[in-house]
DNA sequence: GACATATTTAGATAATTATCTAAATATCTA
DNA sequence: TAGATATTTAGATAATTATCTAAATATGTC
Protein backbone atom coordinates (compact mmCIF):
# COMPACT_ATOMS: atom_id res chain seq x y z
CA UNK A 1 0.00 0.00 0.00
CA UNK A 2 3.04 2.51 1.06
CA UNK A 3 4.66 0.42 -1.04
CA UNK A 4 2.63 1.49 -4.42
CA UNK A 5 2.71 5.39 -2.70
CA UNK A 6 6.53 5.37 -2.81
CA UNK A 7 7.25 3.84 -6.14
CA UNK A 8 5.03 6.14 -7.69
CA UNK A 9 6.67 8.89 -6.14
CA UNK A 10 10.20 7.78 -7.29
CA UNK A 11 10.03 9.21 -10.63
CA UNK A 12 9.99 12.85 -11.53
CA UNK A 13 7.69 12.95 -14.62
CA UNK A 14 4.85 11.29 -11.70
CA UNK A 15 6.35 14.23 -9.54
CA UNK A 16 5.66 16.46 -12.29
CA UNK A 17 2.36 15.30 -12.76
CA UNK A 18 1.13 15.24 -8.89
CA UNK A 19 2.67 18.76 -8.61
CA UNK A 20 0.75 20.37 -11.40
CA UNK A 21 -2.49 18.33 -10.52
CA UNK A 22 -1.82 20.09 -6.95
CA UNK A 23 -2.55 23.83 -8.79
CA UNK A 24 -5.45 22.17 -10.89
CA UNK A 25 -7.13 19.18 -11.81
CA UNK A 26 -6.16 18.80 -15.96
CA UNK A 27 -6.88 16.52 -19.11
CA UNK A 28 -4.35 14.17 -19.71
CA UNK A 29 -3.29 16.23 -22.53
CA UNK A 30 -2.95 19.08 -20.92
CA UNK A 31 -0.77 17.46 -18.24
CA UNK A 32 1.69 15.95 -21.08
CA UNK A 33 1.83 19.86 -22.60
CA UNK A 34 5.74 20.35 -22.12
CA UNK A 35 6.38 16.73 -21.26
CA UNK A 36 8.96 15.16 -24.05
CA UNK A 37 7.56 11.89 -23.87
CA UNK A 38 4.67 10.23 -25.77
CA UNK A 39 1.03 9.72 -24.98
CA UNK A 40 1.60 6.00 -24.15
CA UNK A 41 4.65 7.02 -21.53
CA UNK A 42 2.47 9.49 -20.11
CA UNK A 43 -0.95 7.03 -19.83
CA UNK A 44 1.64 4.21 -18.18
CA UNK A 45 2.43 7.07 -15.48
CA UNK A 46 -1.40 7.98 -15.03
CA UNK A 47 -1.82 4.03 -14.28
CA UNK A 48 0.48 3.52 -11.67
CA UNK A 49 -0.52 6.98 -9.53
CA UNK A 50 -4.11 5.57 -10.09
CA UNK A 51 -2.56 2.55 -8.30
CA UNK A 52 -1.21 4.21 -5.80
CA UNK A 53 -4.38 5.75 -5.55
CA UNK A 54 -2.44 9.35 -6.05
CA UNK A 55 -4.92 10.23 -8.51
CA UNK A 56 -8.64 9.76 -9.28
CA UNK A 57 -10.06 10.31 -12.81
CA UNK A 58 -13.25 11.07 -14.58
CA UNK A 59 -14.46 10.89 -17.92
CA UNK A 60 -15.56 14.17 -19.63
CA UNK A 61 -16.31 13.67 -23.05
CA UNK A 62 -13.40 12.97 -24.97
CA UNK A 63 -11.33 14.17 -22.19
CA UNK A 64 -10.43 12.54 -19.28
CA UNK A 65 -9.57 15.08 -16.07
CA UNK A 66 -7.36 13.42 -13.62
CA UNK A 67 -7.69 14.85 -10.04
CA UNK A 68 -4.90 14.97 -6.84
CA UNK A 69 -6.10 12.81 -3.98
CA UNK A 70 -4.77 14.56 -1.34
CA UNK A 71 -5.67 12.28 1.50
CA UNK A 72 -3.22 9.48 0.51
CA UNK A 73 -0.01 11.92 0.15
CA UNK A 74 -1.39 13.55 3.37
CA UNK A 75 -0.82 9.99 5.03
CA UNK A 76 2.50 9.40 3.43
CA UNK A 77 3.63 12.60 5.19
CA UNK A 78 2.16 11.73 8.67
CA UNK A 79 4.39 8.07 8.13
CA UNK A 80 7.45 10.35 7.10
CA UNK A 81 7.02 13.20 10.23
CA UNK A 82 6.56 9.58 12.76
CA UNK A 83 10.00 8.69 11.35
CA UNK A 84 11.61 12.10 12.22
CA UNK A 85 10.35 12.54 14.94
CA UNK A 86 12.00 9.12 16.53
CA UNK A 87 15.09 11.32 16.48
CA UNK A 88 16.48 13.17 19.24
CA UNK A 89 18.35 16.08 19.09
CA UNK A 90 21.02 13.88 20.86
CA UNK A 91 21.06 11.38 17.71
CA UNK A 92 21.33 14.54 15.54
CA UNK A 93 24.19 15.63 17.27
CA UNK A 94 26.59 12.67 16.11
CA UNK A 95 25.42 12.81 12.28
CA UNK A 96 28.68 13.50 10.29
CA UNK A 97 29.98 12.53 7.27
CA UNK B 1 18.88 16.09 -5.40
CA UNK B 2 15.17 15.31 -4.62
CA UNK B 3 15.24 12.62 -7.45
CA UNK B 4 18.00 10.77 -5.02
CA UNK B 5 15.95 11.07 -1.74
CA UNK B 6 12.97 9.57 -3.57
CA UNK B 7 14.75 6.64 -5.57
CA UNK B 8 16.10 5.60 -1.95
CA UNK B 9 12.77 5.79 0.12
CA UNK B 10 10.75 3.33 -3.07
CA UNK B 11 12.48 0.40 -1.28
CA UNK B 12 10.77 -1.29 1.37
CA UNK B 13 14.02 -2.73 2.94
CA UNK B 14 15.58 1.11 3.17
CA UNK B 15 12.28 2.23 4.31
CA UNK B 16 13.00 -0.30 7.13
CA UNK B 17 16.44 0.96 7.89
CA UNK B 18 14.97 4.49 8.28
CA UNK B 19 12.55 3.70 10.47
CA UNK B 20 15.20 1.75 12.78
CA UNK B 21 17.80 4.73 12.41
CA UNK B 22 14.96 7.12 13.64
CA UNK B 23 14.35 4.85 16.90
CA UNK B 24 18.20 5.13 17.80
CA UNK B 25 21.55 5.13 15.42
CA UNK B 26 23.13 1.28 14.83
CA UNK B 27 25.77 -0.70 13.18
CA UNK B 28 25.51 -1.93 9.90
CA UNK B 29 25.31 -5.38 11.42
CA UNK B 30 22.63 -4.70 13.65
CA UNK B 31 21.00 -3.01 11.13
CA UNK B 32 20.94 -6.43 8.83
CA UNK B 33 19.44 -8.60 11.74
CA UNK B 34 16.09 -10.02 11.31
CA UNK B 35 16.33 -9.33 7.92
CA UNK B 36 16.52 -11.66 5.18
CA UNK B 37 19.41 -10.23 2.88
CA UNK B 38 23.12 -10.46 2.34
CA UNK B 39 25.53 -8.03 3.46
CA UNK B 40 26.55 -6.81 0.41
CA UNK B 41 22.97 -5.92 -0.49
CA UNK B 42 22.64 -4.36 3.04
CA UNK B 43 25.90 -2.51 1.87
CA UNK B 44 24.49 -1.30 -1.44
CA UNK B 45 21.10 0.01 0.32
CA UNK B 46 23.43 1.95 3.08
CA UNK B 47 25.09 3.09 -0.02
CA UNK B 48 21.87 4.53 -1.56
CA UNK B 49 20.82 6.12 1.29
CA UNK B 50 24.10 7.77 1.64
CA UNK B 51 23.98 8.77 -1.68
CA UNK B 52 20.67 10.69 -0.61
CA UNK B 53 22.40 11.86 1.97
CA UNK B 54 19.65 10.17 4.55
CA UNK B 55 21.80 8.55 6.54
CA UNK B 56 25.53 9.73 7.89
CA UNK B 57 28.21 7.30 9.24
CA UNK B 58 30.76 7.16 11.20
CA UNK B 59 33.01 4.11 11.68
CA UNK B 60 33.86 3.21 15.25
CA UNK B 61 36.22 0.73 15.61
CA UNK B 62 35.49 -2.39 13.34
CA UNK B 63 31.99 -1.14 12.90
CA UNK B 64 29.90 1.40 10.98
CA UNK B 65 27.64 3.35 12.76
CA UNK B 66 24.38 4.97 10.83
CA UNK B 67 22.30 7.72 11.93
CA UNK B 68 19.32 9.64 10.53
CA UNK B 69 20.04 12.70 9.06
CA UNK B 70 16.63 13.81 9.42
CA UNK B 71 17.08 17.58 8.19
CA UNK B 72 16.52 15.78 4.39
CA UNK B 73 13.56 13.73 5.32
CA UNK B 74 12.28 17.51 6.63
CA UNK B 75 12.77 18.68 3.41
CA UNK B 76 11.31 16.34 1.48
CA UNK B 77 7.98 16.28 4.07
CA UNK B 78 8.08 20.53 3.08
CA UNK B 79 7.66 19.69 -0.73
CA UNK B 80 5.04 17.08 -0.21
CA UNK B 81 3.32 19.26 1.99
CA UNK B 82 3.55 22.49 -0.58
CA UNK B 83 1.92 19.84 -3.09
CA UNK B 84 -1.22 19.05 -0.93
CA UNK B 85 -1.48 22.49 0.44
CA UNK B 86 -2.13 23.49 -3.49
CA UNK B 87 -5.09 21.45 -3.39
CA UNK B 88 -8.37 23.14 -2.62
CA UNK B 89 -11.30 21.47 -1.16
CA UNK B 90 -13.16 22.09 -4.26
CA UNK B 91 -10.99 20.11 -6.15
CA UNK B 92 -11.23 17.48 -3.49
CA UNK B 93 -15.51 17.19 -3.26
CA UNK B 94 -14.77 16.29 -7.20
CA UNK B 95 -11.74 13.66 -7.09
CA UNK B 96 -13.86 10.10 -7.48
CA UNK B 97 -13.49 7.39 -8.96
C1' DG C 1 52.41 -11.24 11.96
C1' DA C 2 48.41 -14.38 11.90
C1' DC C 3 43.74 -14.75 12.57
C1' DA C 4 38.94 -13.34 13.58
C1' DT C 5 35.28 -9.97 12.94
C1' DA C 6 32.78 -6.20 10.51
C1' DT C 7 31.91 -4.20 6.43
C1' DT C 8 32.60 -2.88 1.69
C1' DT C 9 33.73 -3.33 -3.34
C1' DA C 10 33.67 -5.91 -7.75
C1' DG C 11 31.32 -8.27 -11.06
C1' DA C 12 27.52 -11.13 -12.73
C1' DT C 13 22.60 -12.06 -13.15
C1' DA C 14 17.64 -11.65 -12.75
C1' DA C 15 13.74 -8.72 -12.01
C1' DT C 16 11.57 -4.41 -12.64
C1' DT C 17 10.37 -0.51 -15.07
C1' DA C 18 10.28 3.40 -18.49
C1' DT C 19 9.88 4.01 -23.02
C1' DC C 20 8.51 3.42 -27.76
C1' DT C 21 5.35 2.15 -32.03
C1' DA C 22 1.17 0.18 -33.52
C1' DA C 23 -3.38 -0.80 -32.72
C1' DA C 24 -7.62 -0.48 -30.06
C1' DT C 25 -11.36 2.02 -27.61
C1' DA C 26 -14.34 5.94 -26.53
C1' DT C 27 -16.52 10.14 -27.69
C1' DC C 28 -18.01 13.84 -30.58
C1' DT C 29 -19.57 16.00 -34.94
C1' DA C 30 -20.94 16.42 -39.66
C1' DT D 1 -21.97 6.03 -40.42
C1' DA D 2 -17.47 8.19 -41.52
C1' DG D 3 -13.94 10.82 -39.79
C1' DA D 4 -11.54 13.47 -36.24
C1' DT D 5 -9.81 13.83 -31.55
C1' DA D 6 -8.43 12.04 -26.91
C1' DT D 7 -6.74 8.45 -24.52
C1' DT D 8 -5.57 3.71 -23.46
C1' DT D 9 -3.87 -1.11 -24.12
C1' DA D 10 -0.65 -4.50 -26.17
C1' DG D 11 3.72 -5.96 -26.96
C1' DA D 12 8.69 -5.26 -27.57
C1' DT D 13 13.04 -3.32 -26.02
C1' DA D 14 16.45 -0.85 -23.34
C1' DA D 15 17.81 0.97 -18.98
C1' DT D 16 17.88 0.57 -14.10
C1' DT D 17 18.26 -1.78 -9.97
C1' DA D 18 18.22 -5.45 -6.33
C1' DT D 19 20.41 -9.38 -5.36
C1' DC D 20 23.98 -12.83 -5.00
C1' DT D 21 28.96 -14.96 -4.42
C1' DA D 22 33.74 -14.06 -4.15
C1' DA D 23 37.24 -11.16 -2.93
C1' DA D 24 39.09 -7.02 -0.76
C1' DT D 25 39.71 -3.65 3.08
C1' DA D 26 39.79 -2.11 7.87
C1' DT D 27 40.17 -2.98 12.66
C1' DG D 28 41.13 -5.48 16.88
C1' DT D 29 43.39 -9.28 19.48
C1' DC D 30 46.60 -12.92 20.57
Amino acid sequence: MQQSVFKALADPTRRLILRRLGERSMTAGELGQGLDISKPSLSHHFNVLKAADLVRSDRDGQSIIYSLNASVLEETIGLMLELVQGTTSEEQSHAQR
